[in-house]
DNA sequence: ACCTGAACACCGTTCAAGT
DNA sequence: ACCTGAACACCGTTCAAGT
């Protein structure tokens, strides 16, 4: 073993962040802790606020350390590029699950994601869209943008391990229950496609965004029927 | 004060999952924890483990509280119907603006939550949707169905502050910049109307299910172009 | 310039004990 | 049946000190 006299190269933000991704990696978003990255790195805690501010900084740093791998597509017109990056980016999150809650968990952007954004929204008005549908369409696209679509749950309920609860669940909710049938008939590992579901619901809205461009859309004062009630309850 | 001896009304699981409610809408879900949560309701800590299991329990719960108050539609037809859902669930989540930290949170869907998912999976079916659009339609809405879409950032960048950074930021990003501009022409406050955007994207995608189903369509083997590339790399 | 040590004010959860 | 007290193994972060 090295000897412990701080370390063999000293720190720098690079390295703690490159760490931060491994061990998130490992473990979930829940394993990064400053007192548990600090001894993977053989060195005490407080060592690494030389190199981030603070937690959300280290978050912060470690989500663009990931967004910075997103590559540009080479793809002509905006629909190519859009889903390229979109599908790209959920490819790329495959391997860093953890950036969903880092996502969510982080309030606002840095430079790096202001970047990517500013890359998405240049694919849509480079190729003729106006800054209005741009606007509404990456409104739209939400998460899918960044790779994912946030879906709610991703396993069974607690308490369907044995047979006869599985049945019981499946009797009482039965329209969630006859589609995990009809996936199961369809597809012999039972399981969804997640991939291809993301590009279903992403085609849906890109082919509707071409749409609306076509008829030459712009974003209307909000209807009656939208609006709230002006009391919550009678 | 009353005598500090146990409580007046000994606790239940509604009363401590009530509480907990009200703490989060005032400081969020990083406000709760199992020891501020006991002291909010006078008790020391190791007494709300009697009526939930853990933490994890204890957010479930929460969630379970929130998603008993959406509302039924009264609407005919599966547009409406799942329309009603979505903007009365996002209604109450901004009420609650947690919820979306604590759907992302939990793993597991409880048997509330599976309930409210079925009911929508309901609407659908019950219309002559077909199980197989039905579980498309349901994850290319993802979390729309909860009430809200996710998006990554709602403020600024830091930095933002002054103007001179302001404008930096703008040379830097000009296409976030035109559209915060294109906005802020459009809106004399300035802001997004969150929920005509929600509203904007949810029409998409229902309108699009609406002509899928008359199409006849059906889920099919993801093509080529679909597909993950062998190698992540070369 | 970079790292350390002690300290402060927090966490969730277990266990054995009280009433 | 419900609540308590002490304890264990954790957190993020500040401050003053070391090399």
């Amino acid at each position: 073993m090295p000897p412990k006299q701080g370390r063999a190269t000293p720190l720098d933000r690079t390295a703690v962040l490159a760490e931060a991704v491994v061990l998130a990696d490992e473990g979930g978003l829940a394993a990064i802790s400053m007192r548990a990255l600090a001894a993977r790195l053989g060195v005490v805690p407080m060592a690494l606020y030389k190199h981030v501010a603070d937690r959300a900084d280290l978050v912060g740093g470690m989500i663009d350390t990931v967004v910075q791998t997103y590559p540009t597509p080479d793809d002509d017109g905006w629909q190519a590029r859009v889903r390229a990056r979109a599908l790209a980016a959920r490819d790329a999150q495959e391997q860093h699950p953890w950036m969903r809650a880092a996502i969510d968990e982080a309030e606002r952007p840095t430079l790096t994601t202001l970047a990517y954004m500013d890359a998405v929204a240049a694919d849509f008005i480079d190729d003729g869209f106006s800054v209005d549908l741009t606007h509404y369409a990456m409104h739209a696209l939400g998460h899918r943008i960044w790779g994912y679509s946030t879906e709610a749950f991703r396993s069974a309920p607690a308490g369907a391990d044995d047979e006869a609860a599985a049945a019981m669940l499946a009797a009482q909710f039965p329209h969630v229950a006859s589609i995990a049938m009809d996936t199961a008939m369809r597809n012999p590992a039972g399981a969804c496609d997640e991939r291809h579901e993301f590009a279903f619901g992403l085609d849906l809205l890109l082919d509707a965004f071409a749409r609306l461009r076509e008829a030459g859309w712009v974003s209307a004062v909000p209807d009656a029927s939208l609006s709230r009630p002006a009391s919550p309850s009678t």
